[in-house]
DNA sequence: CGGTGTGTTGAGGCACATCAAGCCAGGTGG
DNA sequence: CCACCTGGCTTGATGTGCCTCAACACACCG
């Protein structure tokens, strides 16, 4: 399962986004924006350290978080004219900017980068459809389960017995997964318990038993 | 809003869409299977009338219907080699197929087309992310009256006073909206006891008061 | 030392799921 | 023409998972 949303996998095109040019590196402190809803699209990011987190601020005051994104991802793509929610770091992250002119200019020189581009796209409105489809149907301790996996995944190295870094608050975990931040910390609290995952402190976690978070995870395990 | 997945509004690109040049067009009766999950993509079809439902089969059993689609949409977009989920007719329905490799080679021709189509990829999204944010915090009557509007916005002419076709079954709706076909037929009752909406027959309804329809349908309103 | 922000834990309520029965229209066979 | 069946829909009673409100624990910081 794939949690993030707006962050494309860069590894299957790598090579050729590093062909279409570089713009500026921008430095982003703790919460510092990256763009703001309503801002022009400027281009794309490609986050290179650190994470982001994109939301969107409802006028009643509620706050869905739509994406986390980490070193290898992009964010800034789907977007119009403007973009379309919130986004801004979690940690001290750098972004290399890769602005939208161009990109059109060398989808123009090489009509095969579009191919790849509209595929990724493509993968990425069914990872969309994914993630609705679990989060409308999972339970509180499923959408846990499932979120702290894909967290275990973004890490390179072993994915258990070794701490992880969890670098968002709870109230950020519980705006993603549709959920209160009690229920985050329950449920967490709850996993621990299990002895299904350890949390040796803020900011971070370690899997203890991989094969029953990933039970958990599923919808198949304990759907009633 | 927007309701719809997977469906791609074609408007915005019919001239482009029709420059691809069709290939042949298929008639399906109700419950007719356009695609299964797991077949080859040959392409994208295009609703030349009737409507398809897309969804997804778990193995507990339990089924997501991703997106209903509507003449005019284009299914079978945001697959790769295989397609992800099942598609199949709601009513007796045309389709036109349009082969993957004449996209392909369009877009080789006219690169602009491959801007147009990465445009409309990221529009959906962004569509998909509302989507999700919105099953993901709407209540129940929310979730229905979203729906109904979002169905009233796709006949053409007056949206109130008058029989729109709603034809998928409540299981569908259900199965849409991430609820029971019990919650929907309740919600729908009740909103047709607040004389928002009437529900003279099976397979239509009347918008009687849109206002109160859109204003049950935001965010904002009833969310305590 | 108190103040503040983040996380945890507990008690109670509510919205939706579940289980179960009944309604209604259409279809079939006697 | 009526009796019966069937499938989709509605309605009711009850249970439960998560939210809400509230208090407390803990780290950090002035």
């Amino acid at each position: 399962m794939q949690l993030s949303t707006i962050a494309l996998a860069v590894e299957t095109q790598t090579s050729a986004m590093g062909a279409i040019g570089s713009g500026g590196v921008r430095l982003l402190s703790p919460y510092d924006p990256l763009f703001r809803e309503g801002d022009e699209t400027t281009g794309f990011y490609e986050i290179l350290s650190g994470a982001v987190r994109a939301y969107k601020i409802f006028p009643d005051g509620r706050r869905q978080i739509v994406a986390f994104a980490f070193a290898g991802d992009i964010v800034g793509f789907g977007h119009g004219d403007t973009y379309r929610f919130d986004c801004d770091a979690l940690t001290t992250t750098r972004v290399r900017a890769i602005p939208k002119s161009s990109l059109l200019r060398a989808m123009r020189e090489r009509p095969e980068l579009g191919e790849k581009l509209l595929e990724v796209a493509g993968g990425e409105v069914a990872n969309m459809q994914d993630l609705s489809i679990l989060l409308c149907r999972k339970t509180a301790i499923e959408r846990i389960a499932s979120f702290l996996l894909t967290m275990a995944g973004k890490s390179a190295g072993p994915l258990t017995g070794r701490q992880l870094p969890l670098p968002m608050c709870r109230a950020d975990i519980a705006d993603y997964l549709g959920l209160t931040i009690e229920t985050v910390s329950r449920n967490m609290t709850r996993l621990k318990a299990m002895r299904v995952i350890d949390l040796p402190n803020r900011g971070n976690f370690v899997v203890r038993d991989i094969d029953r978070l990933r039970l958990l995870a599923q919808c198949e395990g304990n759907m009633h």
